[in-house]
RNA sequence: GGUCCCAUCGUCUAACGGUUAGGACACUAGAUUCUCAAUCUAGCAAUACGAGUUCGAUUCUCGUUGGGAUCACCA
């Protein structure tokens, strides 16, 4: 190709710009001076609106590893995608890694600030890097452009299909690749748009061989395919695969921690960063998290339209503690984890020396929502009552007004409240998330006793007939007494169901079923549904003594 | 379909070529003088299949089967 028309095609992808050479912006990024060892990781979403519980999984193992060598974490939007970017999305990227606490050292922060030397790191402010990069790879006859339509590409791949061939745009196939001047020049002048693509040197005959930092020695055919860099639309942005050889080589990451769907174009990447002369990356690919389709089939990606747990955003809503879901994940990343966090419960989760040899499993593992709840109730539990109040009651305000109005009415009434069975070395464990804040809690209050519990209670004792109900009732409050001790309560509701006609000794009910309404269990039910509406609850007799004696009597009678 | 990755209880996983195949979550049962939760105890439960190498294979090799990823001007 000769130099004028390299020129013109410049031209029009700079749109007759002035821009800094290759060489002038290099010099904008110099070595970083870090550290023996030390890495500097990246993590790169797209700001699409939703962020990948996955990706949350990438962000700690890039954190922890640039935190254990004393490297640099750096977050990095990838926007080169204008059609798919939502508003707001990437400040909303920055306030989840923040909830999460997986801060970033450098790029986009919480509070819409910018830390960082390697910026700008966001990369549609960083079109004109790319093209100096582009502009160098087309000098050195490794770009070129092509002003094949979506329809003939199209038609190529039909073609290829119907010869059982591989799909793509690659040898004879790549429909530009061996233009002559004039054809390209004719082209341009007619104003058509045109890509521009890498020009690959690789054959799928021969192969390739690289290691993977966590799945090892990696033996594949070579790259031959002719990839879009530069996109043809009005911005001039290029694709992932030119964006990410250029930004990890300026920003100095040597490791690149990505999905394992990127495994495949791994080579591709080996080779562009050969041909832009650029010292090849370590890569790490990690794991996607997956989940077990509920409609049958096979285990499969977490899908944002399919799985709401996908989207880090509900965790946040349903507002699981974050430091368990934290800790599930990194459970996933080291199996030694586990053991390590119930020996370190109040401990900072950074202080977890991750291992990325015990990362090297590459299954998908599948999300186990059991497990991570597992762990949110041992968090909750473990917290202490004043922290536990404090959470509760920040979460009632934010999400539910009317709770948090009954709640702040009397603080000491609702300390009570909170504190249930919550003090010893086996605390309950209802909680699991502060949204089942409502569901625990609200029957302590009449107001919400009414509106939201009474109407559950018809469901909870189905089978039972009103008159038992009515029968069982009258039968405790004769002889509740609201000042006895827990024995003497419970006494009475021994004689009480005796006296309603139910067995207080389970071999008595089990030899003769039929003279018995039930057992014991089965009386306190209909007391407890009574009470609070709910067939779980904490202690009812504690119950009983927090919300008093006139609404015991109003709720039985 | 091509290419690549992967294969241990339901799930996440552990096991220098020699273990009774271990743990965690889930599940089941019993105990805890009411329910549920918690706790304790017990239990259920796995090396995908077939060859080969070896004194010996979950571990190494090959094949089969199965699952996953990818094949865009999306990242």
């Amino acid at each position: 190709m000769n130099e004028n028309l390299q020129q013109s095609i410049a031209k029009q992808l700079t749109n007759n710009r002035q821009i800094a050479s290759r060489s002038k912006i290099e010099a904008r990024y110099p070595e970083r001076h870090l550290p023996d060892g030390a890495e500097v990781t990246r993590f790169c979403p797209s700001p699409t609106g939703f962020v990948h519980i996955g990706a949350i999984f990438t962000a700690m193992i890039c954190q922890y590893v640039a935190r254990q060598t004393n490297g640099v974490y750096v977050l990095r939007i990838e926007d080169t995608d204008k059609k798919r970017e939502v508003e707001g999305a990437k400040e909303l990227i920055a306030q989840q890694l923040k909830a999460f606490e997986v801060i970033p050292d450098e790029g986009l922060q919480a509070d819409g600030s910018v830390i960082g030397e390697y910026g700008p790191y966001v990369q549609s402010e960083r079109g004109d890097i790319y093209l100096a990069f582009a502009l160098d790879l087309l000098e050195k006859g490794r770009a070129y452009p092509c002003f094949a339509t979506s329809e003939e590409l199209q038609a190529a791949v039909k073609d290829q299909q119907s010869k059982k061939l591989r799909p793509g745009y690659y040898g004879e196939w790549a429909l530009w690749r061996d233009r002559s001047d004039d054809d390209v020049q004719a082209a341009l002048d007619a104003g058509k748009p045109f890509v521009l693509r890498f020009k690959s040197e690789g054959s799928h005959i021969k192969r390739m061989e690289f290691d993977d930092v966590l799945k090892g020695h990696m033996n594949v055919p070579e790259n031959d395919l002719d990839v879009p860099l530069i996109k043809s639309d009005e911005y001039r942005l290029p694709t992932y695969h030119l964006a990410h050889v250029v930004d990890d080589y300026l920003m100095r990451a040597a490791i690149i921690f990505r999905g394992e769907e990127w495994l495949p174009s791994t080579p591709l990447h080996i080779e562009l960063a050969e041909a832009l002369g650029i010292k090849p990356f370590r890569y790490a690919h990690t794991p996607v998290i997956s989940i077990v389709d509920p409609n049958g089939g096979g285990k499969r990606k977490l899908s944002k339209r399919k799985d709401p747990e996908a989207d880090v955003a509900y965790w946040q809503e349903a507002a699981y503690p974050l430091r368990a879901v934290k800790a599930y994940l990194l459970g996933l990343a080291n199996s030694n984890f586990e053991e390590w966090y119930k020996a370190n419960l109040d401990s900072d989760l950074g202080d977890f020396e991750l291992s990325l040899d015990k990362l090297a499993s590459s299954r998908s593992p599948l999300l186990d929502m059991k497990k991570v709840e597992d762990y949110a109730k041992d968090e909750i539990a473990s917290m202490d009552q004043g922290a536990f109040n404090k959470a509760v009651l920040a979460w009632a305000n934010a999400h539910d007004s009317p709770l948090f109005e009954a709640m702040m009415v009397d603080g000491d009434f609702t300390n009570r409240v909170l504190s249930i069975e919550r003090d010893g070395d086996q605390p309950r464990k209802d909680v699991a998330k502060w949204s089942d804040v409502p569901e625990q809690f609200g029957y302590f209050y009449d107001e919400i006793f009414a509106t939201r519990f009474v109407p559950l209670i018809t469901e909870a004792l189905e089978g039972i007939s009103d008159v038992d109900v009515q029968t069982a009732c009258q039968n405790f409050l004769s002889g509740y007494d609201h000042s006895a001790d827990k024995d003497a309560w419970f006494e009475n509701m021994k004689s009480a169901a005796e006296k309603s006609g139910y067995a207080l000794d389970r071999k008595d009910l089990k030899s003769n079923p039929d003279k018995f309404k039930g057992g014991l269990a089965d009386f306190a039910k209909i007391i407890r549904v009574k009470t609070t509406g709910k067939t779980r609850t904490p202690d009812l007799y504690t119950i009983m003594q927090i919300v008093g004696e006139e609404t015991v009597l109003s709720r039985l009678s």
